[in-house]
DNA sequence: ACTTAGTCTATCAACATAGTAGAGTATTGT
DNA sequence: ACAATACTCTACTATGTTGATAGACTAAGT
């Protein structure tokens, strides 16, 4: 299961994508939006802001907005920055890997094969995944629900 | 990233479904060849017992040894029974759904839409995964190796 | 009966998650 | 210049989960 932190960070990050012609986005505005708890989002934001996803601009008229092209922004990426790795074992993890204490070898291992092969398929998955297409098919369900 | 108790149980599964034909086997001998602390072992076999998995012999002679068929034993119930839902999201689990609070309508949620074919992916390659295939692949990835 | 071996209950330290509080700092509009 | 605005940082707390240990108890085989 993903944290809720990762559940906010991309309800915080579709928020802004929609209302990215808007300027600088309230904290405040997102939190209430997206029933966030302020101060917990400010820290979300920080994350993601350090993660050259977002920017920021303080003072009157301030607020964060997005950095990175909508497009270029996916759920693997939002989820490895909050829950870390995708991999089910750390040792079919490409950025986080770890031997597995108890495996004898690695390269015949039945587990880590199946464990590998559902990693694979799930990072293609969520790299698919970009805050655009996830509001194309937010739109697509909304029209075939009519 | 799966539980070490989860993992401890395949391993121990593996074991059980290799020395199938040898009668019944001791928690102290899965233990140490599978480097599993034995008191947490008990608690583990005992769950896959409460699972209709595994079942026992008590005194002399008694040890652990497998109930269900090893094809019919798969890495996603084994998963399912510690770990808790496969799905990422609560709403997208067919055994431990869950509505997401802050969603407004889960019929066009865009989010949603993504993680409901992640899970569906992943079940699907985890259900495949049987004690049997488990070990079947470690054969074939020992042979490659040579 | 005695031993072997599984079963049950309680407890523990370590860690992660979700959230709160408050002081501090930078920027902008007037 | 300066007040208001709004982001930034640090610390703390409650709660829950994980991995592990200890000990008493119960059932079965010789």
């Amino acid at each position: 299961m993903i944290s809720r932190k990762t559940k906010y960070a991309i309800n915080a990050l579709i928020h802004l994508t929609k209302r990215k012609d808007e300027g600088p986005i309230l904290i405040s505005e997102i939190a209430e939006a997206e029933s966030i708890p302020q101060k917990f989002l400010e820290s979300i934001l920080l994350d993601l802001k350090k993660a050259a996803i977002l920017a920021s601009k303080k003072g009157k008229g301030g607020g964060y907005y997005l950095l990175k092209d909508p497009k270029e922004v996916n759920l693997a990426d939002v989820m490895r920055l909050f829950d870390g790795p995708i991999a089910l074992l750390p040792c079919v993890s490409y950025l986080y890997y770890e031997r597995c204490d108890e495996c004898k070898d690695e390269e015949t291992c039945g587990q880590r094969d199946v464990f590998l092969e559902v990693r694979n398929k799930t990072v293609e998955m969520l790299k698919k995944a970009t805050l655009t297409e996830i509001i194309k098919r937010e739109h697509k369900l909304s029209k075939e629900k009519k």
